[in-house]
DNA sequence: TCAAAATGTTGACGGCATCAACATAGTATT
DNA sequence: AATACTATGTTGATGCCGTCAACATTTTGA
């Protein structure tokens, strides 16, 4: 006997379509891309009626904020962690921020449909309106905190300063080595990995320095 | 008498239909965002058939993808001229490096519409099969130039890692200074001046210390 | 001059987001 | 227990969109 609706057997009732929703909602983003999305496609794949979804999103952009929501959790989740080592241990400040950039780029090389969705996708309008932005910021606070744990700042707005250029440089590297660039650069792989190195080495360097 | 065709008084006609298209599209573009882009929208505002466009585009990302080839175009121009000053004097190897940064910047600032169509928008599948990304490889290779201008570089290789290291910094901040992200980090504008000049500053070091 | 190529137009089709109206089941209230 | 309300689904418009097909007109060039 099954435990849980298998996604294919019988439609999900209630809050499991909601789950469900997301979760396919994603899954054809995947298959045809965020323009392509489309909630009748989402209710099809989930053997339900074309309105079912709206029960739970008020509108296709409010889904996908949703969408890009988890992504963002997700993404934190992957940074917090990025604080412990595979034992369970935590790591010294300086450890924690190091290993902090590396996990950012490797949660990018490896959700690349989820890195670009939270941050190389145009949000729906309704992000505004939902507050996803707070669920970003989420992210950019766990910088803010490493950064403190290893420099002394006079004031917020110092670490900020810093915290922005860590988080800037960071995405624009994640997000070359993700975009069209890489195909029309031709770099080899030598070249585009030396690159990154590079940029974290000059990051680490400006960070102690300044 | 009227000389060409003012925008709203005949249909446009032949090539003209074409350029009003692609003027129409980005305009479009701007006021209700790309993912809203409709051909029949621009068709409606040159007051033309529904179908006039398909004449000129053959299909509705065709359009977009030129839309953005136009763009490309113009951005690399603006990097060009950055090597002028204002008087036409050609300026000296490390000026023009130096200026390349401020025009990238000064460019995606005061063009957020086009910047964000070339950079931080999931081209049309499209953009592909139309050899799009030749003509943002345009721009990099304006940087590469000067980058060979003021450094002697043993191999390419050598010099793209270099020239990725700055482009991609600078995409960084400039695409967090034009995402969302300025809505909800709530910098006040001095602390975001200060992480512009902290990262150019960076970048300027970097490039001469490797 | 006159056929072929370019360029426009109208109409049709299927897909989509969303609104409205209706059905049903679970819950809370009397 | 009976009732009414709410949450959740379903079916059926409506109007917009991209695009194909068929037809009309203009331009061109042989």
């Amino acid at each position: 006997m099954a435990t849980k609706s298998q996604s294919n057997v019988t439609p999900p009732k209630g809050p499991a379509l909601k789950a469900a929703c997301l979760r396919e909602a994603l899954e054809a983003i995947r298959e045809k891309g965020v323009e392509a999305l489309s909630l009748r496609d989402v209710a099809r794949r989930l053997k339900v009626s074309h309105q079912a979804p709206y029960k739970h999103f008020t509108s296709k952009d409010h889904l996908l904020a949703e969408v890009i929501r988890e992504c963002l959790y997700n993404f934190a989740e992957a940074l917090r962690q990025s604080a412990w080592d595979s034992n369970g241990n935590k790591l010294s400040p300086t450890e924690s921020m190091d290993n902090l950039g590396l996990a950012y780029l490797n949660y990018a090389a490896k959700n690349p449909l989820e890195y670009r969705l939270m941050f190389m996708t145009t949000w729906p309008e309704t992000a505004r309106t939902v507050g996803l932005s707070k669920d970003a910021r989420a992210s950019f606070d766990i910088l803010c905190s490493r950064l403190a744990g290893i420099k002394d700042y006079s004031s917020p707005q110092q670490r900020d300063k810093d915290a922005m250029f860590v988080w800037s440089t960071i995405h624009g590297i994640a997000s070359v080595l993700e975009s069209e660039a890489m195909n029309y650069l031709s770099f080899d792989e030598e070249t585009a990995r030396e690159a990154v190195d590079h940029v974290r080495a000059l990051i680490d360097h400006a960070i102690h320095a300044s």
